[in-house]
DNA sequence: CAAATAGTGTCTCTAAGACAATATCAC
DNA sequence: GTGATATTGTCTTAGAGACACTATTTG
């Protein structure tokens, strides 16, 4: 670096301008036993996200994805897993960007622009780590998650126990012809998380569906039935078991093991390859 | 919204929290003109990028993105289209956002992270337009883009004329397995923007190869030769044009039209379905 | 006619969708 | 054997890749 440089370096005030507010918010997906009736059958996978309800204001007592603002000295990915972390205590391994959130009077704090992360846990993890709401976030919990035209409607619907929340959203596409989600109507979740939310599963769908992202919801070793029902609970749509297996081949290898005492014909576990 | 909230939000105070400085930078791609020897040969299209010598420190006389900060009550996205406009003089209607780069120090200034995104312009406008430096600018440049692996070595080479901007790239996966680009070499692009021109880049492949994206470079109507001339810039891999064809027919409608006087058969004139 | 580009036909092979059939466990 | 799930086979159709061939203009 030169002289001149040096010199402009020193003189030079970001404080100057101004600056808004970033904050990092995540969209961590799961999946959740769904115990089917019937003898002897196998329970099976609904997709379920985890969020917390609001212990202060802004939007006190609604739920809202995880997350907080970005600190000096850390990148936004690090800042998603830290506040995931903190107010959840979730740890996550893997993240996405999805898009960045700077509307105008997003948030009622003031200036204040978002970048949407997306996440994925695999039942393992999401058995074993003990989820708790710390810090802003009163309680976390996993809803179980829906995302379906209903008469042309594009309707989200998160169910926890008792709790009910929904939104409808619409997918446009913005002045500069990019695709984004409109909240029609929204009833429970804080800030735009309704529409972070419609992004985030939209592209966790499309990753599914082209094999990506869908190994991080199970264990190291799976079979080839459970990751079928992985990606049909994260699609909403059912597949042929016969055709998965043939398309899903290219991107496991086989293992010497197979599921026990499961009442019925056991099943080779498998690795990603 | 109840008094906790209002008495809130009157006594919370942003500035109490450190806050980055946010910018944009935009990667304007297009096409160029580039004459093929022989009789009566049509030109051949290079793919080609909008960077800016830098009028100011810091990376006073590198070539860099075009791009600035965010100011108040403006989105992302309208960030971008001005500054672009304001540096360049090129006005885009097409964005598509690329990532963040957040990474501490990448900016000499201070704490700045930057929203890349990408846009495309077509020949006409790319044509019509008159793109010259102001601001920050001191002058605007499209650039001959190549971005090829060379005996292992994924290498980017940007040509105006005289200058010869290039820079060596490798493609990780960060500690949240998001992949992206490393500089291991860089000759003449400012900040990280070698990083930013190849993400982009690689974002605007995979859309091309897919048919999206591909329309944006040409006119209302052209020539399935023409589409087929764009994608094998963008991608810099030949396609058979048979084959082509086929594919590309489900995204086109026919026109009565034809192109004349070309010095062979004419071709018929098509849009975008 | 020659040069150049536009456009069609067809063969092969791979992959997707649909559906039938077989295999193997626990009880 | 029955209930349940696991796994394989196969028929049909759609699409990709490769390549040969025909068509139409201007000079």
């Amino acid at each position: 670096m030169n002289q001149e440089e040096k010199n402009f370096l020193q003189h030079y005030r970001l404080e100057d301008y101004p600056r808004p507010s970033v904050t990092t918010d995540i969209a961590v997906f799961g999946l959740h036993q769904e115990i089917i009736p019937g003898y002897r059958r196998e329970p099976g996978k609904k997709l379920c996200i985890l969020l917390i309800r609001r212990g202060m204001p802004p939007f006190k007592d609604c739920w809202a994805l995880p997350g907080g603002f970005l600190r000096p000295s850390e990148t936004v990915e690090l800042c998603a897993g830290r506040e995931l972390k903190e107010e959840t205590n979730a740890e996550v391994r893997l993240l996405r960007h999805i898009g960045i959130f700077s509307q105008p009077g997003r948030d009622p704090r003031g200036w204040i622009i978002s970048n949407a992360f997306l996440s994925v846990l695999s039942e393992e993890k999401l058995a074993s780590m003990e989820i708790q709401g710390a810090d802003d976030a009163a309680c976390a919990k996993w809803f179980d998650l829906e995302f379906q035209n209903i008469q042309g409607k594009t309707v989200l619907t998160l169910r926890s126990e008792e709790i009910l929340l929904s939104a409808e959203v619409k997918k446009i596409t913005n002045a500069f012809a990019m695709p984004e989600f409109e909240i029609i109507e929204n009833n429970g979740l804080a800030f735009d998380h309704a529409k972070i939310i419609a992004s985030a599963l939209d592209y966790l769908r499309s990753e599914v569906k082209d094999f990506r992202l869908i190994f991080d919801f199970l264990p190291e070793q799976f079979t080839l039935t459970e990751l079928q029902k992985v990606q049909e609970a994260v699609t909403e749509e059912p597949v042929l078991s016969a055709n998965f297996r043939r398309k899903i081949s290219y991107y496991v290898a086989e293992t010497d093991l197979f599921t026990e005492g499961a009442g019925h014909r056991p099943a080779r576990l498998y690795t990603k390859k």
